[in-house]
DNA sequence: TGTACATCAGTGAACGCGCGTTCACTGATGTAC
DNA sequence: TGTACATCAGTGAACGCGCGTTCACTGATGTAC
């Protein structure tokens, strides 16, 4: 019996095994990371051999291309809350604190996962064309986030560079996570992300807080 | 004209090359990534062929942790404050905005040095075996100061959670830079860090800080 | 001072390996008539 | 219903490449006597 179309260039059969050398690509990616991935080792798993893959794929990067979408599907689905959650949580930093745990929770189970698509080969090529791969929703979550923060609580602060301090601090102790420097700690993490949310208070730990770092370099280039 | 011993092991010429040798091996890392190390174009580079490098390494293996050793030098000089700096200066925050403020913009003007010692094959081996790579000063430097701190403001705070987190920020506004995704911004840093090292304060922007993702997660689960 | 010898940095060719990629071919499946 | 044909997924061997590594050899240098 035969499936009409399938999009008109595969036959049933084509088109199930170019979904299995996705899939197997995807788990080669998530055990060993994406610098670990052979065409060979990844046919033989599948019972194929190498000039198969090539029916489905003109390269590598094609292939690579594929599984980056698959993958950007997956870490989606496990960090950014569904519609219906987040009409029933409310509020903005709930949110936001929601999202930043369930990424960090991957980054330590599936680190391969996360490294793939924020460290590898994909990032500024397909990541960055619409389309090619689905764009990481919650970053734009995230941003939109600090954007109604800013205006709500303080307009004088800039929703970028706020959104930039709390990506910079999560992906940052991510990877410290995923390099087995810190473990997670889910209270650490609020703490942390509550007080780059906050104004600085005066009346906190008190610096001397006069000059700054551009300057204090020339003292040390001499 | 012989000079004597230089270690026993080898002549003054061995030792010269030897040297060369390293120095182009920080230069090939810094200039296109450690990665990209190749033991042909190297030796080519210095007008040697590959047989002469295994006279002075045993392996590239050992090479690389020559180099990084060499490296690890470089970038605590670059970032770590001399003794006299840091006796004049003063505040120990100050001179937490200073490391801080030197390694991004090292990580931004050199950033396959950074990534060759903070991310590269020697993280994990040679860097944590004492001795063998000079540990990066910065690292204690920062955790002492973070010591200091907790200890004289305020005695519930952990050290060991305030490092982490600053480090966290710190490497991970690096890797923002490094990649493009971000550009540096001292007086960005500055906030973020007298955030981070800031008590969180009930009056700035205020958020139903209510249950923790831990629990949202099952919201989302389902 | 001259001669024989030891040392050892450097040569250049080769080895074996895994890689991505190509291609002539096989064989199963479904279509046309 | 049967036969000839087209399609195309998959085979398996080969290609060329760059890699780290090895090794018999060369030749310069310094030492011993």
């Amino acid at each position: 019996m035969t499936l009409l179309s399938l999009g008109g260039f595969m036959t049933a059969r084509g088109s199930e095994t170019r979904q299995r050398i996705v899939d197997q690509a995807v788990r080669d990616i998530r055990e060993h990371g994406y610098g670990q991935v052979s065409l060979r080792s990844l046919a033989a798993e599948l019972g194929l051999t190498t000039g198969s893959v090539y029916r489905h794929f003109a390269s590598k990067e094609e292939l690579l291309n594929a599984a980056g979408y698959e993958m950007s599907r997956i870490v989606n689905d496990a960090v950014v809350p569904s519609r219906a959650s987040v009409d029933t949580t409310g509020s903005d930093v709930e949110i936001l604190l929601g999202i930043a745990d369930r990424l960090l929770q991957l980054m330590r189970d599936d680190p391969y996962d996360v490294e793939f698509l924020f460290f590898g080969p994909l990032y500024g090529t397909a990541m960055r064309q619409p389309g090619a791969v689905e764009q990481p929703r919650f970053l734009a979550t995230l941003l939109g986030i600090c954007a109604r923060l800013c205006e709500r609580y303080d307009a004088s602060v800039d929703p970028n560079q706020l959104f930039v301090q709390i990506w910079a601090f999560i992906q940052g102790y991510g990877n410290l996570i995923m390099r087995g420097v810190a473990d997670y700690d889910a209270s650490m993490l609020r703490e942390a992300l509550m007080r780059l949310l906050s104004k600085p208070s005066p009346e906190s730990l008190s610096f001397s807080a006069s000059s700054m770092p551009p300057d204090a370099r020339k003292h040390t280039a001499k």
